[in-house]
This record gives C-alpha cells, structure tokens and sequence, in this order.
DNA sequence: TATATTACTGACTCATGAGTCAGCAAGGGA
DNA sequence: TCCCTTGCTGACTCATGAGTCAGTAATATA
C-alpha cells in the first residue's frame, strides 16, 4: 500500500494557505516573504496556491481580513447586551478583552496593516468599516450610559473613547520592538492605565 | 558655457541620500523601493550611492539613525535643567513635545521600525539604549521629582512613566493608518489624557 | 474495472532590481 | 596649461522570485 502523493481536499485549502501564509508574513513581512515559502508551509505546491488566489496581493488582503479577530464582534455584542453598570463593565468584560490583545496573532496583523496597509486603500476601508469605526462606537455607548446612570461625569473620553484602549496599541508595538530588551508586563500596565481613566472620571459622590 | 555634468560634493552627499531614502522609504517601504529610486531623489547615480552605502540594509540603517530625532535629547536635557513643578514641565514643555511628534517625521520612522525592525536586531539594540531607555528614565525622574515635591501621590505612573506617552503613539498609528477615514485631533487628544493622567496622580489637597 | 473529471504538481519563463566596474570628467596643484 | 587625483556615472551581470501551464494522479461516476 503506497501512500498518495497528496489528497484532494479543497474544501480545507483556502484557510490552511492563509494561516501558512500569516504566520510567513509575520516572520518576514509581505515582501520579503516567497509565495514558495508559504505553499511550503500549507504542504502544497505552488501551482495550486494560484488556484486558490490570483496574486500575492490577493492572498495578502485575505490572511488580513480572515484574521481580524472575531474578538471584535463579540465585544460589541457584548457591550450591547450586557446589563452590568459601565464600571463593572470597563473592570470586567472589557478590561479582559483589552488585556488578551498583546497576547494574540493582533501583534501580526498590526506590523502588517503599518508596513503594507497604506498600500491597499480598499484594505484599510474595509478594516475601518468593519473594525475600527464600529469598535469606537461600541465604546461610545458603553461610556455614555455610564455618563447617564450618573456613574461618570462628562469628560474627554466622551469626545475620544480611544483613550481607553491607547495602552493596548501601545503593548503591541513595545513587545513587538522590545521584547527582548525590557519585559513589559502588559497586563498590569492595561489595568494601571483603566485604572487611571475611571479615577479620573468617575463623578464625585455629592 | 557649458553647465557640468556634475559637482563634486562628498561632504554634502551622504545626507543629501539618506534624506532622499527616507522620503523613498516612507512612500514604498524598504523592501519594495529601489535604489534606483532613491538615487535618483537624491539626484545622483546608483553607483555613487553605493560608495557611500555598502549595501541597502546599510543605507536604511544609516537613515534611522540620522533621523532619530534631536526631539528625545532636547526633552531630556530639558528635564535635567528645568526648575520647573512637575506639573507645570507636564503641561508645559512636556505637552509641547508630545503634541509635535504626530506633526513630525516620526510617523514615517515608526512605520519603518515596525516594518523592518524585527529583522536587524543591532537596529532595535541601537534604537532601545539610545533613544528609548534613556527617555523613560528622563520620565521617570520627572515624576519621582512630582513625588518627592508632594505635588503626585506614589501611583503606577512611577513603575510605567509610558502611561504619560501612549496617546503619542496611539496619534501616530491612527494618523498613519486612518487618516482619510477619519480626522483625529491629535492636540486635543493628547491633551485630553494628559488631563486624566494629572487628574488621578494629583496629591489631595489636605 | 474502465473512463471522465479535476485537484494538484513542479519545472519553466521572464521581469525585476541589487550590486559591480571600467571609464569619464571636475577641480586642485604644479 | 597640463596633469593627476578622485568623485562620479550608467550600462552591465546575475540571482531571485512572481506567475504559468502542460502534465499527473486522486477521486467520482458508469
């Protein structure tokens, strides 16, 4: 009984070439990166690659848009359907999702949208769209409802709720640069930044 | 008369080149733009590039270095020299910084850092001792300085002064990645947290 | 089992771009 | 003014890697 030299299984090809193909980009970056390398990684030759995506820019834009975390969507979700007070929120829910980003594949997606995203317009439209403009709305909602429980007063954060999530950004970038030279320990820098927020702009007790 | 074909300017040349790279670089990235193209910025022959610059990878170190900006040493002379409250050097001199490097050249190193950094680690060492560790002890001094005054109480800002930066780059990456989507107010931003930041480490009153 | 279909392979082409080098000309010195 | 040094040029080489395609072998169908 000899073994078959490959096995059909086009079903399972696409997302098995973009995974190979995220993690080639993160060691390497988009240029740097063979499309041989990444058919090597899938365990796939590179003929069929080019059956599943027309270009390497093609194959780019899908490892992007294929990773972009459902994390996102289930935060959303999350702040619309929860009933917990907006602190009780930030301090909970969203401060474990803020801390489990330096920890995820987001380090990759974010050194590949800085370095090739400003390449592909429709790349970036797609991610505001999808990501970022409705993240920031989600946010705006969570604190203006503490605003009107009369948990917080009005304050900046009304006007630009990415203060909120700053030190996350900041996380990804200082472990993807200086990981080596200085540990940073993102979580307790996370919550020393939340905490720092809610101080400032809890109302007062009358 | 007859104009040369060229000057000779061996003094001016390096600079003349690394700034032409820097504007190439920050258009392309590293990988994707040609020596030819930044020769020809730089209004000059490959070949001549290539006897200042042994290789491409020591042109874009060379162009890293050169334009780390003066920004960092001028901050933190500043530090070391002001007799001013911390408070006041915070939403003074500080905040003036802070405010100039979204308007800055700074964008375009941080793009490259991430991009490329993670492949020449000298970079990163040089980047880290020179520029990055040296600020946050500048920090760092500034606020024990808040400390020892009695104007801040003892808080996280004293184990990561970085809480005082994150809107900076927070500005650069949204800027870099967002800014036909959707303007952000890059003073008022980094204002704004510099509020929060003051508001939660101020002493009480006693 | 024979035949048809198609997922898949990998050697090839061809454009591109990093790095070279033989020679040219600017400008200083005699 | 003529050299002679050397800053500078640009056509060339040669490795590399994206994309192609003729052929092969795994499965579906009869």
């Amino acid at each position: 009984m000899v073994e078959p030299r490959f096995q059909r299984r086009k079903e399972d090809r696409p997302a098995e070439i973009t995974a190979a193909a995220l993690a080639a980009f993160a060691e390497n970056g988009y240029a740097a990166t063979r499309v041989d390398e990444v058919a090597k990684r899938a365990g796939v030759s590179k003929g069929l690659l080019y059956l599943y995506f027309k270009t390497k820019e093609e194959l780019f834009k899908a490892v992007i848009r294929s990773f972009i975390s459902p994390r996102i969507d289930a935060l959303i979700s999350n702040i619309e359907a929860s009933d917990l007070s907006a602190e009780e929120f930030i301090r909970g829910p969203f401060l474990q999702f803020a801390r489990s980003i330096p920890k995820s594949p987001a380090k990759i997606l974010l050194k590949l949208m800085v370095a090739e995203g400003p390449k592909h317009p429709e790349l970036i439209a797609w991610y505001w769209e999808n990501v970022v403009s409705r993240g920031i709305a989600a946010l705006r909602t969570m604190i203006q409802r503490g605003v009107d429980n009369g948990e917080f007063r009005e304050s900046a954060l009304n006007e630009f709720p990415q203060l909120l999530v700053t030190p996350i950004f900041f996380s990804l970038l200082w472990t993807l640069l200086f990981q080596p030279h200085a540990e940073l320990d993102t979580d307790q820098f996370i919550g020393a930044h939340i905490d720092m927020v809610l101080t400032s702009i809890k109302a007062e007790r009358a």
